[in-house]
DNA sequence: CATCGTTGTATCCATGCCGATACAACGCCG
DNA sequence: CGGCGTTGTATCGGCATGGATACAACGATG
């Protein structure tokens, strides 16, 4: 996966966003909405009716004050402490530089039980969750043809004598293949295996994991990862 | 991790949402930008205007006739089919139904190491990504206090004796503890594990995972879980 | 050639959001 | 009590977005 992303938390039809972030935590470090606007660039009524509308969705956020030493002031609550760590969760889940990045396999549902199916793709079997395209879709059916992402932080690397049990009970999906290629940042690795897909299976590993492998390309690997880490997407034909 | 969400692919200062989606889609499955917009309560003029800007952003995403069989009509071109795919994908990874929720863990970064970083939690020390808190800014430093947050569909469970070694150079996090509460699904099981920390440790596992281990209340484990697939970020004191 | 139903382009009006601005109220402080 | 700097509220004008509408162009079809 690649190019950018913006991310809002909504409630009540309210969506809480970068600049409502930015907006909290220059109240925070300034002490008061005028001083936060004025330091953003905005009017100081915008922003305080911006913070009435986030309020009416998400709850008290912004403690306020006129009059006193000062003249007054804004804090936070630890309502908006909770929301702010919780945008911020957000963001890195889809920052790039956090392990975003997915191996993308099309295939066709063979069977699915409950939230879970077995996908036929290029590079084998695989069992996914299968997420239905809205909220109140009908589930992807057997037949579907679908996109089923793996993210390179759910996939764990062994040597092929040290892997985990193929079928029987193990709920891993599981992978032999030959290392394609590494690229090492300083403490994190990025692995692309060769599984006898379209394109490689990527992981992200740490460089202590890698070292212990003695990843290098041509290496032989067992690639797994979690059937419920593992999403299905339908796709057109 | 709860509430909703909207998410935005970006590109160029547009951003592409669901609204689009369903323009696209609405496309794709009535052959006219007219019958499309019609079918969405939107006028023809703004949907089309829409799609030029999408194009400037995105590149070309619909074909466009006029005239011949049928008066014209319009259909997506590849781009827009990866494109409503790559969307697919980024809703897939936070919708609440695909094992979106998460254990978060409030701590202070003991060491950083490049991305690399261990936190002290109550429930014991996390090896974990460090997440800058913007694109720009510095990482996480030593000494930061940290939201831990693990997905739910990271966390993989062992029987005490199968579990992966303690320490060492594994780079898998490790926590022993017990079932604290089981919800079931048809395929899926939501495992609630205390391992000591403020709440509970959530893990996301198959059926056939939980029963091959026995799963209930009371029942010793071990949760185990990537650094790679663990992300620390700054909250304020 | 006229008709049909599409796309292409332009215009109008309504709504919402935004910055700038102004007046009012507040409570501390000198 | 006046001054200060904040919050509270209201107004104005500008801009962006969106639906509704209208005219023009296109190419197949009868």
């Amino acid at each position: 996966m690649d190019g950018e992303f913006e991310a809002y938390l909504s409630a009540d039809g309210v969506d809480f966003g970068a600049a409502d972030a930015s907006l909290l935590r220059a109240i925070a470090e300034r002490g008061s909405v005028n001083a936060a606007a004025a330091a953003l660039g905005r009017s100081r009524a915008r922003a305080l009716a911006r913070l009435d509308a986030l309020e009416a969705a998400f709850g008290p956020l912004v403690e306020r004050r006129r009059g006193g030493s000062g003249g007054g002031g804004s804090s936070l609550t630890g309502d908006a402490e909770a929301l702010l760590a919780r945008f911020e969760r957000l963001r890195a889940a889809l920052s790039g530089t956090a392990g975003a990045e997915e191996t993308v396999l099309y295939g066709t549902v063979a069977t699915a039980t409950g939230e879970l199916g077995y996908v036929d793709t290029a590079a084998g079997t695989v069992r996914a969750l299968l997420v239905a395209p809205e909220p109140e879709s009908p589930p992807v059916a057997r037949g579907s043809r679908v996109q089923v992402s793996v993210r390179a932080d759910a996939v764990t690397l062994h040597a092929p004598d040290d892997a985990p049990p193929a079928g029987g009970t193990s709920a891993r999906n599981r992978f032999p293949g030959t290392v394609a290629g590494v690229d090492r940042g300083e403490a994190i690795v990025r692995v692309a295996v060769d599984v006898g897909g379209d394109g490689p299976l990527v992981a992200l590993v740490t460089a202590d994991s890698a070292d212990g492998l003695a990843i290098e390309p041509g290496r032989s690997v067992v690639a797994s990862f979690k059937a419920t880490a593992t999403r299905a997407t339908a796709v057109e034909e």
